[in-house]
Formats: C-alpha cells, structure tokens, sequence
DNA sequence: GCCCAGGAGTGTG
DNA sequence: CACACTCATGGG
C-alpha cells in the first residue's frame, strides 16, 4: 500500500556514474538503464539522471528531496571550485572532465564504520562486507535493501558475531569503536575543526591517517581533508614528483590545494585508476624515472 | 596458485 | 623518523 513518490531536482553539475560509481561509496548499484539505486538514510531511492534533470523515485518519505540534496552536496559550488584548484598547473587540463564528480556526504557512522572496513580489501568486498552487516543487523527498508546498522544495533554484537559477516580481522575494530563511540559521542566530533576530529578519529581502534581523512570528507563534510591511499601515492609521485611519509604529503597537498583539498583528491583518485584501467585520462603527462 | 586490496598496529633500527 | 612484519580473507 505504499505509493511510489517520483520527483525531479536539478543539482548541476552532477555525473551519477562519476559519483556514485566507485570509491566514496560502496552500497549504489547502477541498473542497465543507467539509473542508480542505494539506500540513503531510511529510504530506499532510485537516481536517474536526463539531461539536467535528476529524477527521484522512492517508496518513502517526506523530505526525501532534502535527503538527496544533502547527500550530493547540492550547494557546492562546482565551479568555484574548480576555478579555485585550476591555478594548480598539473591540475588544469584534466579537471574539467570530472565536473561532474561530485564529493558525496555520508551519515558519519556509517562513513567510520566503512572505512575500518576499507582497510586492505578491494571495492567488491567492502560493499560486500557493509551488505552482510546491513542484511543481518540493519533495519529493513523493503524487501531486498536494509539500511546501515545503527550503533544500538551493531553495538550488541559480539566479535564472533560480526566476524560471520565476512570482516575477519576488522570485526574486532567494529567492536572497539562500538564501545569507544555512539551517537553523541558523533554529535560532539560533529562540532570540532578538522583538526581536532582528526585527532579523535586516529584514537579509535583501526582507524589511521587514511581512514581518518576519509571519515573527515566523506562523513563529516571537511572539504580540506586529503585522503591518501595507494593510488593518491602512485599520482603524488607520477604527477608532482612527490613521496615520502603521510604527513610529508598532506602538507604538500594542503599547501597546494587549500581548503578544496578533498575535490583535489577525488580528481586524482578516479583519474588514477581510470588511468590503469587504460582508459583515457585526463592528466596523463609522464614525470618518473 | 598467484597477486593485490581506498591500511593499521606493533615492533625495531 | 623510517622500515618490516603481521593481520584474515576474498576478488581478479
């Protein structure tokens, strides 16, 4: 007896396949006719994209425009900031072709929850490994999608529990945090500077320099953070002649690209890897050896 | 079978 | 600070 709502939004620019397509987020499946469907918050929805209209359709809810709105982060300013990172010599000529790459803005819990899981395993099985936990320990959105546990839910599972779901060593840090974090202890890091919530994050059972930037961008909206990962490395060292220690390369980033440091690194990630894909890539000059 | 994975923790030099 | 080793397991 539920009716399907179908409502159209125009977020510009905005590539789905770009943006939902690898990496920031591992739960969209994309249909053959291009549309793409994933649970966002306690929906389950369905995105198409048609020219500048971003049709919305979903069994659910009031607000669900504002829903989508704030998971694509409507009000970037895209060109702004493309503006801003095109000073960036290596930057420019390939950044115009991701405009429509957009940084998505996740529930914080599932961000951290996720990105412990991220940690050395490939795309295929983090979402696997995130599907397992919502099939067994998520609240039922409709018949084959359950949304992201919440803490109270995945904080009464135990190791052995949550190691069935497929986590093996990264059952134990999900139990940690449960027991180091719960919703107000993620109201409070809402309100710190990048910092700080750097700082905090790093504290918790795995969670290091990568995960803690991802969590920082992808779930608490810190536009400056700057993750670095083994394809950020391959880029750094490709494009700018730049290695060394994590730190070494934050700063080097920060430097360079300021307070849009994150759409910086989205650019260099999905160039990267479109580029060992052997696709055509946007910044594609040599500078090693 | 092999290699690698959007790394982190721990120990050592 | 840098490096080396281990972690548990599934995808390609």
């Amino acid at each position: 007896m539920t009716s399907e709502t179908r409502l159209e939004l125009e977020i510009e620019p905005l590539d789905l396949d770009l943006t939902l397509g690898c990496g920031q987020t591992f739960r969209w499946i994309r249909s053959e006719d291009s549309s793409w469907s994933g649970p966002l918050g306690a929906s389950h929805v369905r995105l198409r994209k048609t020219g500048r209209v971003l049709e919305v359709r979903t069994q659910a809810a009031e607000g669900i425009a504002n829903a989508v709105r704030t998971y694509l982060r409507a009000n970037d300013d895209i060109s702004a900031i493309q503006r801003t990172l095109r000073r960036d010599q290596e930057l420019s000529r390939g950044i115009r072709g991701f405009r429509g790459l957009r940084i998505v803005k996740l529930d914080e819990w599932e961000c951290l929850i996720s990105y412990v899981l991220a940690t050395y395993a490939n795309i295929p099985r983090i979402a696997k490994m995130i599907d397992a936990l919502a099939r067994e320990y998520g609240k039922k959105i409709d018949g084959t999608t359950y949304a992201f546990p919440a803490h109270r839910s995945l904080a009464s599972a135990s190791e052995h529990e949550l190691g069935r779901c497929g986590l093996g060593y990264r059952a134990r840090y999900v139990r940690q945090i449960c027991e180091a974090v719960d919703e107000d202890r993620i109201e409070e890091l809402k309100r710190l500077g990048y910092r700080d919530l750097r700082e905090e994050l790093i504290a918790l059972p795995g969670v290091g320099d990568k995960v803690a930037d991802c969590v920082s961008l992808f779930g608490f909206g810190r536009l400056e953070a700057f993750p670095i990962d083994v394809w950020i490395e391959r880029a750094m060292k490709r494009i700018y002649g730049q290695s060394g220690s994590y730190a070494r390369l934050r700063e080097f980033a920060s430097a360079r690209f300021g307070p849009y440091a994150g759409y910086a690194q989205e650019y260099l990630y999905h160039n990267e890897r479109m580029r060992a894909k052997g696709r055509a890539c946007a910044f594609s000059h040599e500078r090693q050896e």
